[in-house]
DNA sequence: TAGATTGTTAATCGATTAACAATC
DNA sequence: TAGATTGTTAATCGATTAACAATC
């Protein structure tokens, strides 16, 4: 019980780890779907393209997870991962935008398993408002902020056009919104308050496109 | 001329700042929308959230882009990055995998004005087959190879479910494919011949679920 | 026990930052 | 010219890798 308070306090990992820990863990459940109960690092890195040294040193860090000469026990690994990524609690989280990408992530069965639980779209198109898409109603901006505060939601996406993110972002500055996910091409920070991640599939065309033509 | 074609065979820029360079584009083109023409590496640094001092290491792998005393040359600066990620010149995609996110791609504009051409989406579904979105028919996955080989297809974006991808990809890699975007939370490694580019939504709301956590 | 693999420390590598001379 | 900001080198920082003693 003491212990557990204070890995819980000071488990700060950095971004790198965290990054690769979403990908172990997706790695363990395949495995474990095909009755896998053991893995080594070694046998992981060939599956995952990192090094098993970074292996094992990243799952030092959250604890003495292994068994020496024989190595990680699936379930147990799973289970620390998904405590130390808080995907046991529920997040309540709404997208911005119901264009195309924020409607389609409303049927992203992968969010339901991390308990991303989606309540509601946002936008200002008058033919959207009222609708439902997956069963996730789209509302008015102009509800954003009350409906952040009664509805407990700590995570926002952002899917709107590029030009109208950061004015989005200023509106969320108001708000008790505590992380947001940026699908935009614009630039947002993180602040004081919100943690922000941005993700921009362009940028990621953009990266391929690059190391086509030099490598 | 010269110089030119020694400066395509040699600038093999670190993957971070690759990464960057799509920043500053997308910086930089809404700057010269709002008719600026010049910025600082100390404005930038404000805006994007990265130090001036790599903004000004990042452009100096560029070449000298920046005047002494003033700043950079929102133009110059636009067109060089543009010319170094090939943005000027025309890349056929195909996105693999119909479902939400794949459709939701063909009406991306982001992609036209970075000159990535969708040209099919892939899928096995025949209720989908024939079909078009935004113009963009579906095929089915039988006619994936000789679709590459015919069309120049350089980039295939894979968008199916996450226990099919590795499978998808393994029929990509005895294609003509040079560079793949896996939208998938499934891992899939670079190859000799293919450059693979992942993006994971989950992930990036892992991260901040963690972050919302520990901080 | 012998063989295998972890956990961890120390070495290496690469990326970021600080600082400042050059110069517009 | 004086002021400002670049381009670049050297210093720092942090992340990855190598190596191996501990041990299952």
């Amino acid at each position: 019980m003491r212990k557990k308070t204070k890995i819980t306090k000071k488990l700060y990992l950095p971004d790198p780890v965290v990054e690769r820990l979403s990908r172990y863990l997706q790695c363990s459940e395949v495995l474990l779907n095909k009755s896998r109960a053991y893995i080594t690092s070694i046998e992981f890195s060939q599956t995952l393209g990192f090094t098993d040294a970074q292996i094992r040193k990243d799952f030092s860090l959250l604890g003495r997870l292994g068994t020496k000469g024989k190595g990680y026990d699936l379930k147990i690994l799973k289970n620390k991962i998904k405590e130390v990524l808080k995907v046991y609690i529920k997040k309540q989280v709404i997208i911005i935008g119901a264009g195309n990408l924020g409607v389609a992530l409303t049927g992203h069965k992968q969010l339901i398993q991390h308990n991303f639980i989606i309540k509601a779209l946002f936008d200002n198109d008058s033919k959207k408002i009222g609708k439902t898409f997956n069963n996730i109603p789209v509302k008015p901006m102009k509800e954003l902020s009350d409906f952040i505060k009664k509805e407990d939601i700590s995570i926002a996406i952002i899917t709107v056009p590029p030009d109208a993110s950061r004015r989005v972002f200023e509106m969320l500055t108001k708000t008790d919104i505590k992380g947001v996910l940026n699908l935009t091409p614009t630039t947002i920070n993180s602040t004081e308050s919100i943690i922000v991640y941005s993700i921009d599939i362009t940028q990621g065309l953009d990266f391929i496109s690059y190391r086509l033509f030099y490598r």
